[in-house]
DNA sequence: AGAATAGTGTCTATGAGACAGTATATG
DNA sequence: CATATACTGTCTCATAGACACTATTCT
């Protein structure tokens, strides 16, 4: 594949010639310059320079915010910078850049700054654009792209029989007022489970420690999050039913919504590509029913027979035999404990309660009938989700 | 919570005794300054001023980078500015505050700078801390961090009938001439699919486009690389029996290792934590051998029942009783289909010639023993190994 | 013919699924 | 008592595993 953009940076009032020719060297190799945009220059007064197209933007703070939206969404930067000059403003962009991780290239060694410059990275355009195409084993640094971690959530119970799972309302731009998972960006210090782990925590008020969280998938499309290079990792967290809502600040509002299709298609979906992760995690989850004791973590500390078929059931959107259901269980070894004591509250014989046993795996495993196993998530057998 | 340090920034070479008065308001008011350590300074026509307690640091660079690195960990950033002036390296400095979202305040309005300065943010250091200590309800916005993101391939075949994996002899540090997977650096415009996809091939030379890529797991400990913050992600592809080595340049040779407990334990082990993700490998490989039609994809085009098995053998580590093997296989439909042709060049019985079927998944799966399943990958269930 | 490997027939143990039947509570 | 739910016994069928047996090649 190849390098799809770039954006120029330096004092352009100064060296706008410069900056012209660079733009025609990338332009010429494929390379579509994001910034500046090569149009007349209105005010060549101005220290930061206006463009024509620009126009319509009123103030320089506009044109200012703009021009970096434009560099944050190119694949690398390049600096014009003959003899080593770097401008107040580019001095500032740098900064910004570099706090990104962006791949930055200098046509000169910067003076009168004191920045990391890695080798085989103060390289001519031409010689650039050559490494890049040729792909060869030029000297010149790949370019490599900084993305912000985050991690997202799908966290499932079951309310009323039903599979449900916690979602929230965005409060802010991008997709405004559509649900989302919980999710949040990696800080300092922490691992991805570490995220998701605190995230779980925020949201449910549980114990978070207490709660196996699941590694699910990593989801790194280039273009699935409008505000730039975010690459999320998908976790899977499944809790007992919760005394009640989950409540939030009025910008960001929690709750539990039943899972159904219309989360997954149609104009209700979720925001970014969290439909395709909840379609994986409930997959996933059905699958981990039959080979682990995992769905003990829907039920409460004590449960009957009768409440674990309903997780079951509600996972698998089936009905199974209670007398083999029964069977099954109560015969695999570690997979529940009975307690010795009895369920009340109920019509009929009263129900033993049990605990989790020690297992964490099943074997033989349950087994879900033909028709509902669905292929793995192999990456070429599948269509356009994740590419 | 009160805010408990900042770091001041500005020309100090210019601006000293402004930074000194502002720093001793933010002391008296309990407020650590991290940045600029107090103390005299050493030189102070450099434009970037040296203090005596830096003096155990060799380049200036590393003086940059230990500044910013204290100006991070404050809380926020007071920007000591007397007429507005701000200097080119003060300006990257913001640059790389305003991209990590820190809090700013100013002394004056910047001139020549076009930074968004919102309202109430120029402020003497005599109002901040007033309104600090007030304990009004300041939004700092919290931390993000931003990571290299890469994909490890494990590749994985059978050579001499044992399981091979293919690693890299690291050329650079860290881990110079220690053993490695293969794997690469997010590029622009790519998904971590197109990172492992081109390592893949970069690596065997097959057309990396036909070899199903799986997702494994991504590893994300804050210390896993000592160059920085990586995040990776571990794929895992299954390729025939190549025609021979792999080669590769001098500095960077790629070979196939038997995969056994050598590289997992002891001095010789995997760098990285590459040990980690090629067991994690090796136990979703056996897994998906008895869910999945995946071993064909260890044989070539065409193969015998026996060479299945072999690949079944080799992996689990087991040995298959042959009949009961091939009537398994030969029964489950959509496994493998007869081609019609025998094999010839062996002694005995011409065994059958096959190709893979179109399933992916199998039903009813090839069970391993009892003893031979292990448990799953569940976070808080593992030792230390993810954290 | 004998060795070597491929493939089949058949018996047994195990477990899933169906279903009848028993146990123990409430109203 | 009827009714509701929990739990058990037993039969059938499918399949894994063991093992004897047949098939087809080479030397």
């Amino acid at each position: 594949m190849t390098l799809a953009s770039v954006s120029l940076i330096g004092s352009f009032r100064q060296h706008y010639e410069e900056v012209r020719q660079a733009a025609a060297i990338f332009t010429a190799a494929g390379i579509t310059v994001r910034s500046p945009p090569m149009s007349r220059i209105v005010d060549p007064r101005q220290e930061f320079v206006r463009f024509e197209s620009d126009s319509t933007l009123e103030s320089d703070h506009a044109i200012q915010a703009a021009t970096l939206a434009k560099i944050f969404s190119s694949d690398f930067v390049y600096v014009v910078n003959p003899n080593g000059y770097i401008g107040r403003t580019t001095a500032y962009e740098l900064g910004r850049i570099h706090e990104r991780g962006m791949a930055v290239y200098y046509a000169e060694p910067p003076k009168d700054l004191l920045v990391d410059v890695p080798d085989g990275t103060v390289v001519s355009a031409h010689e650039l654009v050559a490494a890049l195409v040729g792909g060869g084993t030029s000297s010149v640094r790949r370019p490599r792209v900084a993305a912000l971690p985050t991690a997202d959530v799908v966290i499932f119970t079951i309310r009323t029989q039903r599979l449900h799972v916690l979602l929230i309302k965005r409060g802010t731009e991008p997709y405004l007022r559509k649900l989302a998972l919980p999710g949040g960006f990696l800080r300092p210090g922490e691992s991805l489970e570490d995220t998701a782990s605190r995230e779980l925590g925020e949201e449910t008020g549980l114990d978070a420690s207490r709660i196996p969280l699941r590694q699910l998938h990593t989801y790194s499309r280039p273009e699935r999050d409008p505000r730039g290079r975010v690459v999320t990792t998908a976790f899977l967290a499944i809790v007992p039913n919760l005394p009640e809502v989950v409540g939030g600040t009025d910008a960001y509002r929690a709750d539990w919504v039943e899972v159904e299709p219309s989360l997954l298609q149609g104009h209700d979906r979720l925001a970014f590509d969290h439909d395709v992760i909840l379609e994986l995690a409930l997959e996933h989850t059905r699958r981990l029913l039959e080979h682990t004791t995992i769905a003990t973590g829907f039920c409460d500390r004590r449960f009957t027979i009768r409440e674990l078929r309903q997780v079951y059931e509600a996972v698998w959107g089936t009905s199974l035999s209670p007398q083999n259901f029964h069977r099954k269980v109560v015969q695999t070894r570690g997979f529940v404990v009975d307690t010795g004591k009895k369920e009340t509250t109920k019509p009929g014989r009263p129900a033993a309660l049990y605990r989790p046993g020690k297992a964490r795996t099943l074997y033989p495993p349950m087994l879900r009938s033909k028709g509902e196993v669905k292929d793995e998530n192999v990456l070429r057998s599948r269509g356009s989700e994740d590419r």
